[in-house]
DNA sequence: GTCGTAAGCTACCGGGTGGTCGGTTTCCCT
DNA sequence: AGGGAAACCGACCACCCGGTAGCTTACGAC
C-alpha cells in the first residue's frame, strides 16, 4: 500500500479528498466505455478498493455521475463563463469563449465533456439541474451571437442554430483529440478560434493578436 | 394482429423485411435510451414479439448494432458520397458534401448517426470494419478540403483539424435537431451550409444557387 | 493500553441481462 | 384434409448488476 507512505506524512486522509479521487478514476473509465457499460465493480478495481469498500465515500452510481457532470460545469462556469462574461464587445467575447472552452477540453482532456451528454442517465431532478446549467451557458453564447447580429456583423443564419453548430465544432473536440497525437494542442486551438469565428462572423476583425498573431 | 392483413394481401412476409422493421425500431429506443441501456426485451416489446420469438429474425444484440451501423454507413455511402464525388470543382463539392449529409440528418432523423458512435460496444472485428468505412468518408472530405489548400482557396488552418470541425457541426445536429420544433429543417440546412463552408473558405463565391438562394 | 471510530472486506440480496431450448400454434401448399 | 415448415412463445439458464449488512482490522487520542 503505497498510499500509506503519503499516509503517515499527511495523517489525516481527507475523506473527500479520496471521493475525488475516485470520481477522477470513474469519469476516465465512464468516458472511454460509457455510464452503462461501467459497472462499479470496474471503478472500484481502478480505484483499489472492493465495491462494498468504494461505498464508505460515495452515493450510488447516479449520483457518482452528477457529481462528474456538475464538476464538469463548475469548470465552464470557472474557466470559461467567468473570464468573458464582462468583455463588452461581443465578437471579442465571442473569440474569447471559442479560445476558453476549447483550450479546457484541450488541456483537461475531453473526458468530462464526453459524460455531460448521458443526461438520460441522470434522475429527472439531477438532470433537470444540468440541463439548466447547459442552457445557462447555451444562453450566453446564443445572446452574443445576437448582439453581433444587432451590429450587422453576424452572417445571415438563425442565432440558436448558429449556437448550436459552434457548440458541436467546440463539443466534438473532445470525440477525436488525442493528446499523444501529432497535431499539437496550440495548433488546433488557434484554427479552432479561426474556424468558429469565421463561420458565424461576416468580417471578422484581425484578431486583436493577445494570444495568437497571423502566422503569415 | 393488423400486420396479417397485410400479410394476406402480400402472402410471403420476406424474413429479411421483418428484421429490417426490427433493426428500425431498435435503432429508434437505442438512440434514445443508448445501446447498453435498452434490453433485448424493451425491443421486443416495442416490436410486438417475445425476446425468444425475436432471435428468429436477428442473430444478437451486437450484431444488430453492427447491421444498424452498416445500414447507416449505406446511407453515407448512397445519399452523401456517391451524388459528389464527381463533381470536379473542389468548392461545389464540399457545398453538395454539406448540403447532403446534413440534409439527411434532418429528414431520415439522427438515429443512426447517434448510434455510429457507440464503437467500443462492437466486437474488435465489426469495430475495424466500420471504423475503416467512417475513415473512408473522412478521407474524401479531407482531400477536398485540401484540394481547396492548394487552390489557395482554404483558410490558413489544418486541413485534418477543419475536416473534424465540419463533422463536428453535422454529426452534432442530431442532437439537438428535433423534427416537431419551431426552426424549420429549410432554414437549419441552409445556415448550415452557409456556416459550413464559410467556417473553411477564405472567400466563398457566391452559392451557385442550384437550390437555395440567398434571401437578401 | 485500550477504546472509539473510520476504513475496508466477505458474503450476500433481489432482480434484470443476453441468450437458448423444446414445444406449440399458425399458415400455405397440395 | 392433412402434412410440413415457418413463426412464435413460456420457461429457463448462467451470469452480472447496483447495493447492503455485518464483521474485522487499523489507527489515532488520551
Amino acid at each position: 500500500m503505497p498510499r500509506q507512505a503519503k499516509a503517515k506524512v499527511t495523517p489525516i486522509w481527507r475523506k473527500e479528498a479520496r471521493a475525488d479521487h475516485i470520481y477522477r478514476v470513474a469519469a476516465e473509465i465512464m468516458c472511454r466505455k460509457g455510464y452503462e457499460a461501467t459497472s462499479m465493480n470496474d471503478i472500484a478495481d481502478a480505484v483499489g478498493l472492493t465495491k462494498a469498500g468504494m461505498y464508505h465515500y460515495i452515493q450510488g452510481k447516479e449520483h457518482l455521475l452528477f457529481e462528474i457532470m456538475s464538476f464538469a460545469m463548475d469548470m465552464v462556469d470557472e474557466n470559461v463563463i467567468a473570464p468573458t462574461r464582462d468583455i463588452e464587445d461581443p465578437e471579442e467575447r465571442l473569440r474569447a469563449l471559442v479560445q476558453h472552452h476549447a483550450g479546457r477540453i484541450l488541456e483537461v482532456g475531453g473526458e468530462v465533456t464526453i459524460l455531460l451528454e448521458e443526461m438520460w442517465a441522470l434522475t429527472p431532478a439531477h438532470r433537470r439541474i444540468i440541463r439548466g446549467r447547459k442552457r445557462e451557458y447555451f444562453e450566453m453564447v446564443r445572446q452574443t451571437l445576437q448582439q453581433l447580429a444587432a451590429v450587422e456583423k453576424l452572417r445571415q443564419v438563425d442565432p440558436s442554430v448558429a449556437t448550436f453548430s459552434l457548440f458541436g465544432m467546440i463539443n466534438w473536440i473532445s470525440r477525436w483529440y488525442r493528446r499523444d497525437g501529432k497535431i499539437p494542442k496550440e495548433v488546433v486551438l488557434k484554427d479552432f478560434v479561426e474556424l468558429a469565428v469565421c463561420s458565424v462572423l461576416k468580417t471578422p476583425s484581425v484578431s486583436s493578436g493577445k494570444k495568437y498573431r497571423a502566422l503569415s
